[in-house]
DNA sequence: ATATCGTATTTTGTATGCAAAATAAACCCA
DNA sequence: TGGGTTTATTTTGCATACAAAATACGATAT
């Protein structure tokens, strides 16, 4: 028996992920439209699997289709920010919550560890670096609820505000501000207080909102 | 200038569609598996349309997707509704805090009125008119929230759930409790109490968990 | 009778072709 | 020159055709 069998995804999956790529990188710009046999070319696929994957983002929002007009990049608007992020907050407090309940020692090391690097990329100001290991911890603490549908459908929510983009405009303040709330976070869940946990997320939450926001009134 | 053109939906909505009515209404059971060709001949359409349906629902979790191995209805299992639900539960207790803030009187007026529809079909036993009407008063007072994303974040929790069809097997005791609970969430919102009306909602919610949780052990 | 191998059939995956709609271009006429 | 209409081109929508994988079937041997 051979375990070593090479399963590749099927090719609308791959495009749906490469799609998802190139929004989330930046590639494909909002607003964008995307012209089939254009991706069909730079992809080296058929329109039969990308359009199915253009399908799916669709439902997933990161696309928007108008009838016999095509597909482009959905355009995150201001109201949409401030619609996605309260139900983000409340959606991390619902999982920080739970995991500081359920979270198993091993596991809260692990994120202590992420933290502590989070912290020294903070210092050395490694922008794209601290983004991550921030996203990691919220992922990490998400996951340790346990389930999967919420790390699924805060994940969802995420992937739409995360083009917005502001990373690059945060203000020294605001990201201080956010670091010191992180270092509540991880007290919390040290310290596995499943009420503390929550209301610092949901505070982390409007935290960044009013970061994400202040990004979008400069641009536009 | 002629506004009465018909705008017909392109055939991958037409029949995502169509195929979320026929999982809904359980003509298509969990666990079945979709044969292309079949539902082709069924639906009148070709395969192109009808797997970008497929595509769309299997993002949306209705259907599961097994490469070289065709979709098949999604299983909600226990442990999906023990998810599921908590999620929820938030969800309709931050759309019930907003809802109670910023509803006009007109919609409130509105939600009076089906609750009263609903009160009376309780009363006579409806079952089916009861839970539409209970479906309803839900979905307006989310709305009520102003929160597009909200609504339909809640509906897409709320459509995997839905097969649980619980509703047949619910008890007596626990229609009765539903029903109570909902005369609270008419009496908090017409007081505009968001954290009254956000806190019920979750109780409500909880309740709805322990039902569907009971009618599933009967089954399995 | 059953297990296994090989073949036939079905079913899914991908590419291509054709029709309809939308967009761009050319043209005509005031 | 500018507005509007007609024609050409592009682009999307849908159907079909072909390839590859999976499943079902049957024959053979034990």
């Amino acid at each position: 028996m051979n375990s070593s069998i090479i399963i590749r995804a099927p090719l609308h999956v791959q495009v749906a992920e490469r799609l998802r790529l190139m929004i989330d990188s930046g590639e494909l710009e909002p607003g964008a439209r995307l012209n089939e046999i254009d991706l069909c070319n730079t992809m080296g696929v058929s329109r039969t699997p990308l359009r199915e994957a253009i399908r799916s983002l669709a439902t997933e929002g990161l696309i928007e289709l108008q009838p016999n007009r095509g597909a482009s990049v959905s355009i995150i608007s201001h109201e949409d920010v401030s619609e996605i992020l309260p139900i983000m907050a409340a959606l991390e407090g619902l999982g920080g919550r739970l995991a500081a309940s359920y979270m198993s020692e091993e596991k809260i090391a692990q994120v202590r560890k992420v933290h502590d690097q989070m912290i020294s990329h903070y210092q050395n100001r490694e922008i794209a670096e601290y983004f991550e290991t921030n996203r990691l911890i919220h992922e990490l603490v998400t996951e340790g609820s346990g389930s999967q549908t919420l790390v699924d459908t805060i994940n969802s929510l995420s992937a739409k505000v995360r083009r917005a983009r502001f990373s690059a405009q945060m203000t020294e303040e605001s990201w201080a501000k956010a670091v010191s709330e992180h270092e509540e976070i991880i007290a919390a869940l040290e310290d596995k207080d499943p009420e503390r946990l929550e209301a610092i997320l949901i505070q982390h939450v409007e935290t960044k909102r009013v970061t994400i926001l202040g990004a979008l009134e400069d641009k536009n």
